[in-house]
DNA sequence: TGATCCAATGATACGGGGTCGCAATGCGAC
DNA sequence: GTCGCATTGCGACCCCGTATCATTGGATCA
């Protein structure tokens, strides 16, 4: 159960509303990657346009990810770090891991620069089983 | 204007029928990342599920690869090399370029092994603006 | 050459995931 | 208080892809 930093809405000047605060509180009780039907019907007094909206809003604002499953599905998370950082993704259990590395991100701003690309995003997912998955210690 | 290689088709036990040459022969004269429904345009004649499964299908063989963009909507594209790679996305022209780097591959292997992660797959997608759209040499 | 059989096709309905339009609501500022 | 605008809820809608199923047609073998 993690906190979310709700002030971070405030400051960009869009409103703290029930139906957010409510969505937030959803949130902060999960600890799993999940879908915004699966958020929906742990509200079921909020509109699902609304769900969707708050979640698009709060993933602007870095406070959930985007996690795109290896079949193209989307599942969504709250971002831990709050920063740029990359996923470790179980097919087993289902589970998400953010992870950072300068040594990756120095690989992939290498590959842009040698082809005089200019980079301003880019995403990197691995998938396969965890470490729970596999039973090591 | 490139060359698919149809063979790997009929080497798997498909068969290389009409509608499926059809919709390799509008692949091959396209040279830019498509979607679906832009291909089945180009093919009136060809039902849409046809078109769908028949990308599939060369996508399980390798021959097409799906591009996710930034906004996690979907394009495919005949894959260059047939073998894994990454993507250059442009936002500004939609060109995609393939590369591969071992060094890359490298740092992925070396944060799933770290995390005890039996890795079986990655995606990586970088985006920005090609050279091209920076007016550059 | 024809008969046979199963993969492949096309039409269409369906489903998941997400957005739009719009009237109603309710914060927050004055 | 009240005014204005952001936000909400509802429902219709859209996009992308898949399932169903009757029909077609290609490869194989006599």
């Amino acid at each position: 159960m993690s906190s979310i930093p709700t002030g971070r809405l405030e400051d960009t000047g869009y409103r703290l509303t029930a139906p957010r605060r409510a969505v937030i509180d959803a949130l902060a009780r999960t600890d799993r990657p999940f879908t915004i039907e699966e958020l929906s019907e742990q509200l079921p007094n909020i509109g699902r346009a609304t769900v969707f909206r708050t979640i698009k809003l709060l993933h602007e604002l870095d406070i959930v990810c985007r996690v795109p499953l290896e079949d193209g599905r989307i599942r969504y998370e709250t971002s831990h770090s709050g920063r740029h950082h990359h996923h470790l993704i179980c097919g087993e259990c289902g589970s998400v891991t953010e992870f950072s590395d300068p040594a990756l991100d120095e690989a992939i701003e290498q590959n842009a620069s040698t082809a005089s690309f200019e980079l301003d995003g880019h995403s990197a997912e691995l998938y396969g089983r965890c470490a729970t998955c596999r039973r090591l210690p």
